[in-house]
DNA sequence: CGTACTCTTGACTCTAATCAAAGTTGGTGG
DNA sequence: CCACCAACTTTGATTAGAGTCAAGAGTACG
């Protein structure tokens, strides 16, 4: 079924706030690279523990991560799934106050925050650059705060289809592999197992998407962003 | 009754994140000051838009005010609530993506975004407290994001009046007065009106706290800090 | 003193969670 | 290569927690 599905459409849409190490920025992370440690880990791994002291940072190369929040009794919430480019733990203070975990296998650079540190102190044009990246986690976060506060189930899913969509961005047009389970993106979206199947079942019934286990097709785009409630980019 | 309440305690918990311009940081943002028009607001006054293009940001002095993200539904999502000393729109791209409100008559100085990119560039000192600041920003908003999507109401409520109960730090004891209504409280923890009252009256209920309006005591730390699923800091 | 507003409480509804069971799929080993 | 097993996904039935609708109480303000 799946291999007959045309390439829909490309995307119209802006460019999505475009990770510190992508290919054009590759050259500011040099000095990093020095002092960097390249760390490789398998499917559902601890990369790093949820409360471990914050020496080092992390930029992942290739696979997909998620950072995790564990409450006492269990319940799980995830914070951001990282994808290649990513730059995770730079804003931590003393401890990381989420967890890494694989969700694929995944590599990535580990370096020291210090390093980090000096180069900002250095480097006006990297500085910046961490600046931009600052700004767009706040305003990322501030649009999951409104997913997660006001949007209902369906919503929540339409909206996290789009996002990923924008960020995979692979090969072929309108098909996206899903890295991660429904577990994973329960606990992204605040949300059950069950829920997110049954979501996904809904859009695939209005005719908005077609589903196959980690496969998914977007068939329509705009009506996607209309359940999603995204606001015409 | 409430003038017979004794304080019960004082705070041991460390300090929260401080705000950039609290009386130890005031200095720093001295050059600002230069450049700065001071903007004085009514309670429920708007004072940026939503989509407002981003040429100022916005030091809050005196008062309170809330940030807002209004869905086209009408559906309201508060993102977090200013207090003096607290910086507003540094992280703007092109455009404010949420707006502000006064929730209380509050004062601001106004400054444009190019002078408070022209100090962190010449003043490395003040850059560190903008990455700190942010930082900070990223890690509160992680807190939200597990308050939002995992915790139940009553957990919500007491999470918010310890967050409140620290940043407010009235003259007396643990006595606190929020400044905002309860529709506020509800939008910003992702709940309702009716939800918001029903959950203080269970933690009255259970002798955690005493309510009259906006005047709050916490009778027991402890069983809020319990209540509100926050790991003994 | 009256009016308008916010807050509180109650009754009922509905969305999403929970509990349960039946498919799928991919990996492993015979 | 095929069969089996474990994990994941999907669907169904029921429950629970928060939302909605409605009415009443308390306050603040003119």
């Amino acid at each position: 079924m799946f291999a007959t599905v045309a390439p829909i459409a490309t995307w119209s849409s802006p460019v999505p706030p475009r990770p510190i190490a992508g290919p054009a920025q590759a050259n500011v992370l040099e000095p990093l690279k020095a002092v960097a440690v390249t760390v490789r880990t398998d499917r559902d791994e601890e990369i790093v523990a949820q409360g471990d002291p914050a020496r080092h940072c992390y930029l992942l190369v290739s696979g997909c991560a998620r950072t995790v929040k564990l409450m006492e009794d269990g319940r799980r919430q995830v914070g951001e799934f990282l994808l290649p480019g990513d730059l995770f733990g730079w804003e931590a203070l003393d401890e990381h106050d989420f967890g890494v975990e694989a969700v694929t296998p995944v590599t990535l650079l580990r370096f020291p925050r210090s390093a980090l540190e000096t180069l900002v102190d250095r480097d006006r044009h990297f500085a910046r650059q961490l600046r931009a990246l600052s700004a767009g986690q706040i305003r990322a976060g501030r649009e999951r705060l409104v997913l997660l506060g006001r949007k209902t189930a369906c919503e929540r899913i339409a909206s996290f289809l789009l996002e990923m969509a924008q960020r995979i961005r692979g090969e072929g047009g309108a098909m996206i592999g899903l890295p991660m389970s429904r577990a994973d993106m329960a606990d992204y979206l605040g949300l059950t197992i069950e829920t997110v199947c049954r979501g996904l079942a809904q859009l695939r019934t209005a005719g908005v998407i077609a589903v196959e286990r980690s496969k998914i097709v977007i068939l329509d785009r705009r009506a996607l962003g209309v359940a999603g409630c995204e606001t015409v980019h």
